[in-house]
DNA sequence: CGGGATTGCTTCGAAGTCGAAGCACGTTGT
DNA sequence: ACAACGTGCTTCGACTTCGAAGCAATCCCG
């Protein structure tokens, strides 16, 4: 491809666009799997998997943590699941502005139910063009690039610290 | 209890998951960036960037195929663009059913300032925590991801899939 | 040629998304 | 104890997104 862009940045770009397209074909199909097999958006098939993961139930915030998600979607995205049976809010015990998210057994099953799905899906995408060696290395760079974004203050520094840091 | 994450592999998921993760927050980024410098969105800024890339006007569908959007999301996009005065819209003179999608001046300069600042970001945030080998290596694999993932069958025949709800 | 299927794009309505503002609780300082 | 500020979440309004339906031009095939 004659790209002007090509003499801004030598073969990173090319990387760069490749990784941004492929990214977007996966999520695009993942989306559809998740859709087909459990009627869930991609966010709410995440929200469940963090919900499943963890010991048990969990802020908003911390909820949203995982997730890049905005907080007002998130409410939104809960009172869905929540209407759907899924998930149930309750305010903290301890803290009474805190709401407390739990998923229901009828919010394991559905997340288990569409999880093998889901499993095929990115098997056949992502991991069958993949030897175990670019698996490693691919694991190995994105953990490392993952930590270094985490690390980088934004450039607009964050709208809304959740922590009394040092700061 | 057998789960179906084993069946995957640890490795497998893990390294699918920190791939999103990362991919995801690279987006947010990137995103910020071209927002703060252009007043575009990243959807704007890749039609723009894709414009500037051909060789003379693209019909909408040219434009759709390189970017992972709905038609009628583009019709909107294309909407406000062509309202900024960055392209302009022209039925074709072939085929009177396509639209001819050229970019202006103004879209061209536009793209070119908010450009260095992109490349800026992408390079801070993805290719810093990355050595040579790493870039080759990440190159390699995503390029023959996006390859396998193309030639996947499209969605329009899926096999067997478990309807969530009667349509 | 002519009629139906196909293609290219837009319009429309429903749903999702985000930031800002708002509300309620908690914490701190006096 | 009270005021003032900080924190956690929700509500609100504006905008974006998508699929389905609609419209018009083109193609296909007799």
């Amino acid at each position: 491809m004659t790209d002007p862009v090509e003499r801004l940045g030598p073969q990173e770009l090319g990387t760069y666009f490749v990784l941004l397209e492929a990214l977007s074909l996966l999520q695009h199909q993942v989306e559809q799997q998740v859709q087909a097999d459990g009627g869930l958006s991609y966010i709410q098939f995440q929200l469940l998997g963090r919900l499943v993961g963890a010991e048990g139930p969990l802020t908003m915030t911390q909820l949203a943590d995982g997730v890049v998600y905005s907080r007002s979607g998130l409410t939104y995205q809960a009172g869905l699941l929540e209407k759907a049976g899924l998930i149930t809010r309750a305010p903290s015990p301890d803290d009474e502005r805190a709401t407390l998210v739990s998923i229901t057994d009828a919010g394991r099953e559905l997340f288990h139910r569409v999880l093998p799905g889901h499993v095929e899906v990115t098997r056949r995408m992502l991991f069958d063009s993949l030897t175990a060696d670019d698996l490693d290395h691919l694991g190995d760079i994105m953990t490392r690039v993952r930590d270094h974004m985490r690390a980088q203050p934004p450039r607009s520094a964050a709208p809304r610290k959740r922590r009394p840091k040092n700061n």
